[in-house]
RNA sequence: GGCGACGUGGCGGAGUGGCUACGCAGCGGCCUGCAAAGCCGUCUACACCGGUUCGAUUCCGGUCGUCGCCUCCA
């Protein structure tokens, strides 16, 4: 098992992973909002933690991954209501849509999916032993969190208070004196006209603040200290500054014992977003790419750095899917992979134990690769097959050989035929044209000293 | 204004105090009837200005620029 170092942003530094409880890792990332469908970045932290738990597990760690789905807020109430339908109607459709799209990237299902209208309960219990221990206050069915009560507030995200832009909240002239604190931040949410949902609490019906279900659901799953709290780089205050003071004044101890968090997908030189306009959505990206595109594109940069979107990426990033897939048709399945090759799947291990760096994982990979095919056909794929895993491509399958295409599509196999007769009686324009007929059926020709191949055409 | 991150070859994107990843695209070559795939080579980059050092893309300071957060946001 090799030492993990992970990046935390709470102390700004890599720290060795070491779990609360030795040999298991709890990870909780905070998933989307359901009120409309996903796009790319929505997907950064799916893939990234999803590939995280693989890497764990296949160094030998039991590893609970828990996401979130939000399905109680503001936006999908406005977006209900501009619809006119019933906002909870809205928030199912958009989960289950949520978790179609994000099936298709074949990575599975992370162990736990709660959903805040699920952990009302919880979420009210956590909300009064705030109350009680004097860290929050009820205001005409609002519930706020005394913000200044928690001496490591600003911590994670590593701002004073009094640097912090005071505007919001105090000074609202539709409620002037709510907070005792423009600082402060709703726990409770007491229920208003135009929401259609609410849930009974003693300080009044209402419904949970944004930050508080993170808390709750996350100890729920995991307990506090659990070993790895991500999510998006955006998230970081306030959500997490929020939801790791709320623990703190609950509970007495830390929520997380580290910190992850993944930068933004840029496009069009600015975050992707929904409020920006500059979208890409993730189902119509898989559609175009497919799904091992979209987890190769995803890969091919550090978690914690931005990522360029574009067409022209994902394009990449399929041509590079297609080099891994020529190259797996060249080895041997099953077999184990050359021990002089080794080295090269320890680099992608050892780079992946290294902050998670997929890029660098990938190069090795990429060298690897590049050796196989050096030493022709016949190397076993056992190494490649075990990084690929790890990357969610172990289902990539490569193109077919003829004799696989004659049971689908015996006709293109007669035309290979003929095409070998004419290039017999080198009669080259008639093989030519064959060639383009078989491309026309969607099969492309890789002529080789073994003879021919049909393989599916690339897409171009 | 505050806090943080970052500026790498045509593009994407790692990384390192000295040996200049990886992928895509381009170009040349090998192979091929021609292609495709593959291999070899090539295109020899690290924003700018100072400083430290035998030596800096990598460390320090400054300048310019970009991005993120400070409000909902993956």
């Amino acid at each position: 098992m090799r030492e993990v170092l992970l990046h935390d942003t709470l102390s700004g530094k890599l720290q060795p992973l070491r779990p609360r409880d030795p040999g298991q890792v709890g990870v909780y990332a905070c998933g989307p909002t359901v009120y409309s469908r996903i796009h790319v970045g929505n997907a950064r932290p799916f893939v990234v933690f999803s590939l995280l738990k693989r890497f764990l597990e296949r160094e030998g760690y039991a590893v609970n991954l828990v996401v979130n789905v939000t399905d109680v807020n503001d936006k999908i109430y406005d977006a209900a209501r501009a619809q006119g339908r019933p906002s909870a109607e809205l928030a199912a459709e958009m989960a289950a849509l949520y978790r179609a799209d994000t099936d298709e990237l074949g990575l599975g299902r992370p162990d736990h999916e709660p959903l805040a209208s699920e952990t009302i309960g919880p979420i009210v219990d956590y909300i009064a032993t705030l109350i009680e221990r004097g860290h929050a206050y009820a205001v005409d069915g609002d519930v706020y969190f005394r913000v200044r009560s928690d001496g490591r507030y600003g911590s994670l995200s590593h701002r004073r208070l009094e640097n912090m832009d005071q505007g919001e909240g105090a000074l609202s002239p539709a409620h002037p004196d709510r907070k005792e604190d423009p600082l402060d931040f709703a726990l409770w949410k007491a229920h208003k006209e135009g929401e259609d949902t609410c849930w009974p609490a003693p300080w009044g019906e209402g419904r949970p603040g944004w930050h508080i279900e993170c808390s709750a659901m996350a100890e729920q799953l995991l307990g506090v200290g659990f070993d790895i709290h991500g999510g998006g780089s955006d998230l970081i205050f306030p959500h997490h500054e929020n939801e790791a003071a709320q623990t703190r004044a609950a509970r007495g101890s830390e929520l997380a014992r580290l910190w992850m968090h993944n930068g933004m997908i840029q496009f069009t030189g600015e975050k992707m977003a929904k409020s920006v306009g500059n979208i890409a959505l993730l189902h119509e990206v898989i559609a175009a790419n497919g799904p091992q595109a979209v987890v190769m594109y995803l890969a091919s940069g550090h978690y914690r750095q931005p990522l360029a979107f574009s067409p022209s990426e994902l394009a990449d990033a399929e041509r590079r899917v297609s080099r891994i897939r020529d190259a797996l048709r060249r080895l041997q399945p099953g077999a184990p992979s050359p021990p002089d090759m080794v080295h090269h799947r320890d680099a992608f291990f050892d780079a992946l134990a290294n902050d998670f760096n997929t890029p660098a994982a990938l190069a090795s990979l990429f060298e690897w690769v590049r050796e196989a095919n050096r030493r022709g056909g016949g190397v076993g794929d056992a190494d490649l097959r075990e990084m690929l895993a790890v990357l969610g491509l172990g289902e990539l399958t490569p193109l077919e050989a003829v004799g696989d295409v004659a049971a689908t599509d015996p006709e293109a196999v007669a035309l290979l035929e003929r095409r070998q007769q004419a290039r017999g009686a080198r009669d080259f324009e008639e093989a030519d044209r064959i060639r383009e007929e078989l491309r026309g059926r969607g099969w492309d020709i890789r002529d080789s000293p073994e003879g021919p191949e049909l393989v599916p055409a690339q897409t171009p």
